[in-house]
DNA sequence: CTGTATCCTTTATGATACTG
DNA sequence: CAGTATCATAAAGGATACAG
Protein backbone atom coordinates (compact mmCIF):
# COMPACT_ATOMS: atom_id res chain seq x y z
CA UNK A 1 0.00 0.00 0.00
CA UNK A 2 0.96 3.58 0.78
CA UNK A 3 4.63 3.86 1.65
CA UNK A 4 4.90 7.32 3.53
CA UNK A 5 8.24 7.33 3.71
CA UNK A 6 8.77 7.87 0.29
CA UNK A 7 6.55 11.13 -0.06
CA UNK A 8 8.30 13.84 -1.69
CA UNK A 9 7.00 17.06 -0.15
CA UNK A 10 5.04 19.41 -1.99
CA UNK A 11 7.73 22.18 -2.15
CA UNK A 12 10.30 19.80 -3.81
CA UNK A 13 8.27 18.79 -7.17
CA UNK A 14 8.10 20.37 -10.60
CA UNK A 15 5.08 23.03 -10.39
CA UNK A 16 3.60 23.21 -13.21
CA UNK A 17 -0.30 22.98 -14.81
CA UNK A 18 0.74 19.30 -15.89
CA UNK A 19 -1.22 16.70 -13.74
CA UNK A 20 1.88 14.23 -14.22
CA UNK A 21 4.43 16.27 -12.18
CA UNK A 22 1.97 18.16 -9.44
CA UNK A 23 -0.19 15.10 -7.88
CA UNK A 24 -2.11 17.78 -5.69
CA UNK A 25 -3.01 19.47 -9.06
CA UNK A 26 -4.36 16.09 -10.05
CA UNK A 27 -6.61 15.57 -7.00
CA UNK A 28 -8.17 19.10 -7.55
CA UNK A 29 -8.76 18.13 -10.92
CA UNK A 30 -10.75 15.54 -10.19
CA UNK A 31 -12.64 17.12 -6.92
CA UNK A 32 -12.09 20.72 -7.32
CA UNK A 33 -15.06 20.80 -8.97
CA UNK A 34 -18.79 22.28 -7.95
CA UNK A 35 -20.03 19.09 -7.14
CA UNK A 36 -17.88 15.82 -6.98
CA UNK A 37 -17.31 16.68 -2.80
CA UNK A 38 -21.08 17.04 -2.30
CA UNK A 39 -21.31 13.51 -3.73
CA UNK A 40 -18.71 11.99 -1.45
CA UNK A 41 -19.83 13.13 1.30
CA UNK A 42 -23.21 11.91 0.76
CA UNK A 43 -21.77 8.74 0.12
CA UNK A 44 -19.40 8.53 2.39
CA UNK A 45 -22.40 8.17 4.63
CA UNK A 46 -24.20 5.72 3.30
CA UNK A 47 -25.12 4.38 -0.43
CA UNK A 48 -27.58 6.71 -2.07
CA UNK A 49 -29.98 6.12 -5.11
CA UNK A 50 -29.63 8.61 -8.31
CA UNK A 51 -33.09 10.80 -6.66
CA UNK A 52 -31.53 11.05 -3.26
CA UNK A 53 -28.62 12.55 -4.39
CA UNK A 54 -30.64 14.79 -6.49
CA UNK A 55 -33.27 15.95 -3.93
CA UNK A 56 -30.67 15.87 -1.31
CA UNK A 57 -27.43 18.35 -3.13
CA UNK A 58 -29.32 21.35 -3.05
CA UNK A 59 -29.35 23.13 -5.83
CA UNK A 60 -27.75 20.47 -8.75
CA UNK A 61 -28.91 19.57 -11.87
CA UNK A 62 -30.24 16.51 -13.40
CA UNK A 63 -27.13 16.71 -16.16
CA UNK A 64 -24.43 17.74 -13.61
CA UNK A 65 -25.56 14.76 -11.56
CA UNK A 66 -25.09 12.41 -13.50
CA UNK A 67 -22.01 13.57 -15.26
CA UNK A 68 -20.57 13.97 -12.08
CA UNK A 69 -20.79 10.29 -10.96
CA UNK A 70 -19.82 9.33 -14.68
CA UNK A 71 -16.80 11.09 -13.60
CA UNK A 72 -16.66 9.86 -9.94
CA UNK A 73 -17.46 6.07 -11.12
CA UNK A 74 -14.51 6.61 -14.04
CA UNK A 75 -12.08 7.09 -11.31
CA UNK A 76 -12.71 4.22 -9.17
CA UNK A 77 -14.08 6.40 -6.24
CA UNK A 78 -17.88 5.30 -6.30
CA UNK A 79 -19.73 2.39 -7.61
CA UNK A 80 -22.56 2.06 -9.48
CA UNK A 81 -25.34 -0.85 -9.26
CA UNK A 82 -28.27 -1.39 -11.70
CA UNK A 83 -31.34 -3.09 -9.88
CA UNK A 84 -32.97 -4.68 -12.40
CA UNK A 85 -36.78 -3.72 -10.97
CA UNK A 86 -39.49 -1.49 -11.92
CA UNK A 87 -39.39 1.19 -11.55
CA UNK A 88 -35.55 1.33 -12.44
CA UNK A 89 -33.31 1.31 -9.31
CA UNK A 90 -29.51 2.65 -9.23
CA UNK A 91 -27.70 2.52 -6.27
CA UNK A 92 -24.37 5.02 -5.99
CA UNK A 93 -22.00 3.47 -3.44
CA UNK A 94 -18.80 4.93 -1.93
CA UNK A 95 -15.92 2.38 -2.84
CA UNK A 96 -12.54 1.88 -0.58
CA UNK A 97 -10.67 4.20 -2.78
CA UNK A 98 -13.54 6.69 -2.51
CA UNK A 99 -13.91 6.40 1.21
CA UNK A 100 -10.14 7.04 2.19
CA UNK A 101 -10.06 10.50 -0.14
CA UNK A 102 -12.74 11.20 3.17
CA UNK A 103 -10.06 11.67 5.47
CA UNK A 104 -8.41 14.30 3.56
CA UNK A 105 -11.39 15.89 2.92
CA UNK A 106 -12.04 16.07 6.29
CA UNK A 107 -8.35 17.96 7.10
CA UNK A 108 -9.63 20.56 4.36
CA UNK A 109 -13.22 20.43 5.80
CA UNK A 110 -11.72 21.03 9.42
CA UNK A 111 -9.71 24.07 8.42
CA UNK A 112 -12.41 25.41 6.24
CA UNK A 113 -14.19 25.75 9.91
CA UNK A 114 -11.58 27.34 11.78
CA UNK A 115 -10.64 29.74 9.53
CA UNK A 116 -13.54 31.11 7.47
CA UNK A 117 -13.82 34.09 10.05
CA UNK A 118 -10.37 35.16 9.05
CA UNK A 119 -10.38 34.77 5.61
CA UNK A 120 -13.99 36.82 6.02
CA UNK A 121 -12.27 39.00 8.30
CA UNK A 122 -8.98 39.48 5.81
CA UNK A 123 -11.36 39.73 3.00
CA UNK A 124 -13.17 42.87 4.55
CA UNK A 125 -10.05 44.82 5.58
CA UNK A 126 -9.15 44.18 1.81
CA UNK A 127 -12.31 45.67 0.37
CA UNK A 128 -12.92 48.36 2.94
CA UNK A 129 -11.48 51.38 1.55
CA UNK A 130 -8.64 53.05 3.75
CA UNK A 131 -9.42 54.73 6.50
CA UNK A 132 -6.38 55.29 8.68
CA UNK B 1 -12.55 11.83 18.08
CA UNK B 2 -11.03 14.67 20.28
CA UNK B 3 -13.27 16.56 22.24
CA UNK B 4 -11.41 19.26 22.03
CA UNK B 5 -13.30 21.13 19.10
CA UNK B 6 -16.72 21.67 17.71
CA UNK B 7 -16.09 20.02 14.09
CA UNK B 8 -19.01 19.35 12.84
CA UNK B 9 -18.73 16.09 10.30
CA UNK B 10 -18.17 16.62 6.74
CA UNK B 11 -22.17 14.43 6.53
CA UNK B 12 -24.38 16.14 9.32
CA UNK B 13 -24.45 19.64 7.14
CA UNK B 14 -26.55 20.77 4.21
CA UNK B 15 -25.05 19.95 1.49
CA UNK B 16 -25.70 22.69 -1.42
CA UNK B 17 -23.58 24.94 -4.06
CA UNK B 18 -23.81 27.52 -1.77
CA UNK B 19 -20.38 28.12 0.08
CA UNK B 20 -22.42 29.72 3.43
CA UNK B 21 -23.30 25.98 4.42
CA UNK B 22 -20.91 24.08 2.99
CA UNK B 23 -17.30 25.00 3.79
CA UNK B 24 -15.08 22.49 2.27
CA UNK B 25 -16.57 23.96 -0.63
CA UNK B 26 -15.75 27.50 0.26
CA UNK B 27 -12.13 26.64 0.16
CA UNK B 28 -12.05 24.53 -3.14
CA UNK B 29 -13.72 27.53 -4.29
CA UNK B 30 -10.63 29.37 -2.98
CA UNK B 31 -7.92 26.63 -3.90
CA UNK B 32 -9.33 24.87 -6.34
CA UNK B 33 -8.54 26.70 -9.51
CA UNK B 34 -5.58 25.98 -11.69
CA UNK B 35 -3.03 28.02 -10.19
CA UNK B 36 -3.53 28.99 -6.34
CA UNK B 37 -2.16 25.89 -4.76
CA UNK B 38 1.20 25.78 -7.13
CA UNK B 39 1.54 29.34 -5.96
CA UNK B 40 0.98 28.67 -1.92
CA UNK B 41 3.64 25.51 -2.11
CA UNK B 42 5.85 28.11 -3.74
CA UNK B 43 5.40 30.61 -1.03
CA UNK B 44 5.14 27.86 1.64
CA UNK B 45 9.26 27.52 0.64
CA UNK B 46 10.17 30.95 1.18
CA UNK B 47 9.22 34.57 0.32
CA UNK B 48 9.10 35.07 -3.69
CA UNK B 49 9.24 37.73 -6.00
CA UNK B 50 6.92 38.11 -8.84
CA UNK B 51 9.11 37.35 -11.56
CA UNK B 52 10.59 34.66 -9.78
CA UNK B 53 6.93 32.40 -9.04
CA UNK B 54 6.76 33.75 -13.04
CA UNK B 55 9.75 31.67 -14.13
CA UNK B 56 9.22 28.96 -10.84
CA UNK B 57 5.97 27.88 -12.21
CA UNK B 58 5.14 26.00 -15.70
CA UNK B 59 2.41 26.98 -17.83
CA UNK B 60 1.11 30.72 -15.77
CA UNK B 61 0.96 33.28 -17.97
CA UNK B 62 1.48 37.02 -16.15
CA UNK B 63 -2.24 37.58 -16.17
CA UNK B 64 -3.33 34.50 -14.08
CA UNK B 65 -0.08 35.07 -11.54
CA UNK B 66 -1.55 38.41 -11.45
CA UNK B 67 -4.84 37.66 -10.60
CA UNK B 68 -4.60 34.48 -8.66
CA UNK B 69 -2.04 36.43 -6.07
CA UNK B 70 -4.67 39.09 -6.05
CA UNK B 71 -6.74 36.63 -4.46
CA UNK B 72 -4.86 35.17 -2.27
CA UNK B 73 -3.77 38.72 -0.36
CA UNK B 74 -7.74 39.43 -0.54
CA UNK B 75 -8.43 36.49 1.56
CA UNK B 76 -5.14 37.04 3.84
CA UNK B 77 -3.22 34.14 2.63
CA UNK B 78 -0.61 36.15 1.25
CA UNK B 79 1.26 39.06 1.72
CA UNK B 80 2.68 41.62 -1.27
CA UNK B 81 5.09 44.32 -0.01
CA UNK B 82 6.31 46.76 -2.19
CA UNK B 83 9.94 47.60 -1.67
CA UNK B 84 10.70 51.05 -3.15
CA UNK B 85 13.49 50.72 -5.64
CA UNK B 86 14.69 50.94 -8.96
CA UNK B 87 13.86 48.31 -10.79
CA UNK B 88 11.04 47.77 -8.65
CA UNK B 89 10.57 44.54 -6.54
CA UNK B 90 7.51 42.75 -4.82
CA UNK B 91 7.03 40.20 -2.44
CA UNK B 92 4.54 37.44 -2.09
CA UNK B 93 5.04 36.13 1.19
CA UNK B 94 2.43 33.56 2.83
CA UNK B 95 0.95 34.63 6.16
CA UNK B 96 0.64 32.86 9.22
CA UNK B 97 -3.32 31.73 7.75
CA UNK B 98 -1.75 30.54 4.68
CA UNK B 99 1.19 28.31 6.05
CA UNK B 100 -2.44 26.69 8.21
CA UNK B 101 -3.22 25.74 4.54
CA UNK B 102 -0.47 24.30 3.81
CA UNK B 103 -1.32 21.22 5.85
CA UNK B 104 -4.91 19.47 4.72
CA UNK B 105 -3.03 20.62 1.20
CA UNK B 106 -0.21 18.14 2.45
CA UNK B 107 -2.87 15.46 2.97
CA UNK B 108 -4.46 15.73 -0.14
CA UNK B 109 -1.25 15.54 -1.94
CA UNK B 110 -0.49 12.65 -0.02
CA UNK B 111 -3.84 11.02 -1.09
CA UNK B 112 -2.32 11.78 -4.57
CA UNK B 113 0.30 10.41 -4.19
CA UNK B 114 -0.59 7.28 -2.61
CA UNK B 115 -3.68 6.85 -4.97
CA UNK B 116 -2.74 7.98 -8.35
CA UNK B 117 -1.93 4.72 -9.74
CA UNK B 118 -5.50 3.24 -8.37
CA UNK B 119 -7.34 5.72 -10.13
CA UNK B 120 -5.06 5.49 -13.31
CA UNK B 121 -6.47 1.55 -13.39
CA UNK B 122 -9.90 2.03 -12.41
CA UNK B 123 -10.16 4.73 -15.66
CA UNK B 124 -8.59 2.18 -17.94
CA UNK B 125 -10.30 -0.88 -17.26
CA UNK B 126 -13.36 1.42 -17.29
CA UNK B 127 -12.23 3.37 -20.81
CA UNK B 128 -10.92 -0.23 -22.15
CA UNK B 129 -13.73 -2.03 -23.82
CA UNK B 130 -15.68 -4.46 -21.97
CA UNK B 131 -13.29 -8.30 -22.13
CA UNK B 132 -14.47 -10.35 -19.31
C1' DC C 1 -37.06 6.48 -11.94
C1' DT C 2 -32.82 7.32 -14.25
C1' DG C 3 -31.13 9.23 -17.21
C1' DT C 4 -30.04 11.94 -22.56
C1' DA C 5 -30.00 15.64 -25.84
C1' DT C 6 -29.74 20.42 -27.00
C1' DC C 7 -29.04 24.92 -26.51
C1' DC C 8 -27.40 28.72 -23.87
C1' DT C 9 -24.87 31.58 -20.32
C1' DT C 10 -21.19 32.18 -17.22
C1' DT C 11 -16.67 31.72 -15.67
C1' DA C 12 -11.92 30.53 -16.22
C1' DT C 13 -7.98 30.95 -18.64
C1' DG C 14 -4.84 32.26 -22.58
C1' DA C 15 -2.24 35.42 -26.09
C1' DT C 16 -0.49 39.48 -27.07
C1' DA C 17 0.70 44.09 -26.76
C1' DC C 18 1.58 47.86 -23.88
C1' DT C 19 3.05 50.98 -19.42
C1' DG C 20 5.08 53.34 -14.98
C1' DC D 1 10.42 44.53 -13.03
C1' DA D 2 5.79 44.13 -12.19
C1' DG D 3 2.21 44.55 -13.77
C1' DT D 4 -2.54 46.28 -17.21
C1' DA D 5 -5.58 46.26 -21.08
C1' DT D 6 -7.85 43.99 -24.61
C1' DC D 7 -9.42 40.43 -27.23
C1' DA D 8 -10.38 35.65 -27.78
C1' DT D 9 -11.18 30.81 -26.58
C1' DA D 10 -12.28 27.06 -23.70
C1' DA D 11 -14.36 24.81 -20.10
C1' DA D 12 -18.00 24.47 -16.71
C1' DG D 13 -22.45 24.67 -15.56
C1' DG D 14 -27.64 25.52 -16.07
C1' DA D 15 -32.55 25.18 -18.28
C1' DT D 16 -35.54 22.63 -20.56
C1' DA D 17 -37.51 19.02 -23.04
C1' DC D 18 -37.62 14.33 -23.94
C1' DA D 19 -36.77 8.90 -23.60
C1' DG D 20 -36.25 3.87 -22.08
Amino acid sequence: MSDTNTHVPLTERKLTENPEDCPVREVLDRVGDKWSVLIIVMLGQRTHRYSELDRAIDGISQRMLTLTLRALVRDGLVERTVHASVPPRVDYTLTGLGHTLLEPLTALDRWANDHRDDIRAARERHDRPEQG
